[in-house]
DNA sequence: GACACAGATGGCACTCAGTGCAGGCCGAAC
DNA sequence: GTTCGGCCTGCACTGAGTGCCATCTGTGTC
């Protein structure tokens, strides 16, 4: 649990990653055993368990810091607007994507080929949207269907971020994956913003009613207000 | 591939099965070997095999089946309302969990405990969620954001659906899962359902907002009024 | 009854992932 | 130098999953 501002990076881990890729690469997942691995690596066998828990583990070497790094930004971040904060916090995860393009690419080959690193992907994507769902579900805790709003969110959000992750991926990695997201993510908060009118892309809405019954509390006038202002 | 009505029912399937659940609820999962199922159920540990891929696949004896089902459901359906199609798809999923209740609850004890029975059923939620994308794909394949919306409003549709199940499940089976299900698609179907201002059926708004930028004709705003004043 | 045949089953040996344990290497502290 | 603690290695073991072949059982045929 040592939160070091920088790990003091370990170059059998490294290794250990660039070994099992390239063999992965050559003759595919399941045709490579660790032992091949730690080989090539020239490495003991019991290391590589010792830094990966799993064979699957080699092929994510960096969600774990992601998920971290995702977690501290939603904890350290204020309460308002928790939609839009969950949004900014899924373009850290596609970043961690883009900034490796070529690693990105040839690991979603691999994942999309062998049903046992998607099925890993999956409790990996899966532990995002629990993350992101367990933060609406503090914030939203008052409203009427809390955890149902934090857990549909949560996972619209997590489909958009793939929607446009998948397509960047198929791309090779050329397209321009954060405009990509930012379209989904507009989509998906046009869908979810404020109780009120989601508003069609085709006929930009320029006349919105407000109505407010004597005795409604003032805050819920400025949340309405706001959440109407900022839908575009 | 014999697409018999009903299958010939094998006794030796279930007879696994039932060993199989006994152990696992006196022992636990990793605490319980193939080896041991096969002794109590009386039969060659390679029988095993030939009916569960997997010792992860007897956990779940019947999800193939309901899979099957529901594709076959959205398959023969109707090609307007695909969004509707989908709830109703969902329905199906729910049911073969609400037919064996304790069944179920064991089920979900088990996989709420063990980490690799939890990444097995990400796995086959991902297959539902995946059929139901892809359905909506090829019926949303002309609008604008077609694969888009197919992702995201099936993440939604699956999301609605494991709430509702979850806080069956949590409830020991006691509550309605079928109207809660209900409850959960409205939402979602209210966020998703055509451009214009599906409102939500709970929940009164007692506060709207209204903005009308210069220019915008009279009628406009009258009849935005309108329609807001006689929502109730 | 003898025979052939197909499908279901059981037994055996094997590969490989993952774990526990004991021992060795090495740099730091004393 | 010595001791200590962390990192690495080798070894043996469990258990999941697979391939191969023998066996059993029911069925149809002569």
């Amino acid at each position: 649990m040592s939160t070091e501002p920088a790990a003091p990076k370990p170059p059998m881990r490294d290794a250990l990653v660039a070994a099992a890729f390239q063999l992965f690469l050559e003759r595919g997942y399941e045709q490579t055993t660790v032992d091949d691995i730690v080989a090539l690596a020239g490495v003991g066998r019991r290391s590589f368990f010792r830094y990966f828990p799993s064979k699957e583990d080699v092929v994510f070497p960096d969600h774990e810091r992601c998920l971290a790094d995702m977690t501290a930004f939603l904890a350290e971040s204020s309460d308002d607007e928790p939609v839009r904060r969950v949004c900014d916090a899924v373009r850290i995860v596609l970043r961690m994507y883009t900034e490796n393009p070529t690693f990105s690419v040839q690991r979603y080959r691999l994942t999309k080929q062998v049903p046992g690193l998607r099925a890993y992907e999956l409790s990996v994507v899966w532990r995002y949207e629990r993350a992101f769902a367990d933060y609406l579900r503090d914030r939203l805790a008052g409203r009427p269907d809390g955890t149902l709003r934090a857990d549909v969110v949560a996972a619209a959000v997590a489909a958009a971020h793939n929607n446009a992750l998948r397509s960047w991926l198929r791309s090779d990695g050329e397209g321009d994956a954060s405009a990509a997201l930012d379209h989904a993510l507009g989509y998906v908060q046009q869908a979810f913003a404020g109780p009120r009118a989601p508003h069609g892309e085709e006929e930009p809405e320029d006349v919105v009613v407000i109505v407010s019954r004597r005795g409604a509390p003032m805050w819920r006038v400025v949340r309405e207000i706001e959440s109407t202002l900022e839908q575009d």
